[in-house]
DNA sequence: TCTAATTTTGACACATTATGTCAATAGGGT
DNA sequence: ACCCTATTGACATAATGTGTCAAAATTAGA
């Protein structure tokens, strides 16, 4: 595994390994996004929560596909909350029909 | 739709629907479950965040399948997370792979 | 309608958690 | 040693969650 990330990867570590492929500080990637530097730090290790915007700002900052940080992003936070469920893929199915119907039964 | 309940509605209104079909009131619910009226009404409404402690002691109550509860409860959770995201579905499918990639590798 | 039971609403104090700022510390490389 | 970078922890403050209570609204029954 040369390229590319593995898939379990959090959030956080997918952004910190892009920074490194991108050879960008800390110091300067958290100018741009005008936060301290030890919030950037914490964020891409998970100690602090990463924000949507931080996200998309990021995607802008490493001219990476927006998407895919996102999913990355939301799949996140969907894992936090069925972490060590046992029930955790049904619920995931039983959620995934709910957006569907959702979405479905949004236009009307 | 005369028995059963629809798919798309939350804990709480799961949890409301079950528990006027076994005619209980608030005040007897609450009662059993050591908290206050007002915020088993907000529960179910959901104005007010249930704990898998409230859903579990709930299945007890109402002789209701526990299981079936959790799912509901998480799958809420889940869906907390995504609402009106475009990418929810995407997000789903890879937490969803996410989870059976811990699975498989838990017990190394 | 009147009454009682049930439910809802809002306000409040309190606890818990999240957030931003900063400085000290640690680590790597020259 | 130095410099650059990154991490850690402490702190104050902000935001959010929680329990309690009483008043208001709703519902059901006589």
């Amino acid at each position: 595994m040369s390229i590319g990330f593995m898939s379990t990867e959090t959030i956080g570590e997918k952004l910190r390994h892009i920074r490194e492929e991108k050879e960008l500080p800390l110091r300067k990637v958290a100018a741009l996004l005008d936060i301290d530097v030890a919030i950037l730090s914490k964020m891409e290790r998970g100690e602090r929560r990463i924000t949507k915007e931080v996200v998309l700002k990021l995607a802008n900052i490493y001219d990476y596909n927006a998407d895919d940080l996102l999913v990355s992003f939301l799949s996140d936070k969907i894992l936090y909350e069925i972490q060590d469920e046992d029930l955790g893929i049904e619920a995931l199915k039983v959620a995934e029909e709910k957006v569907k119907y959702i979405k479905a039964n949004r236009k009307k």
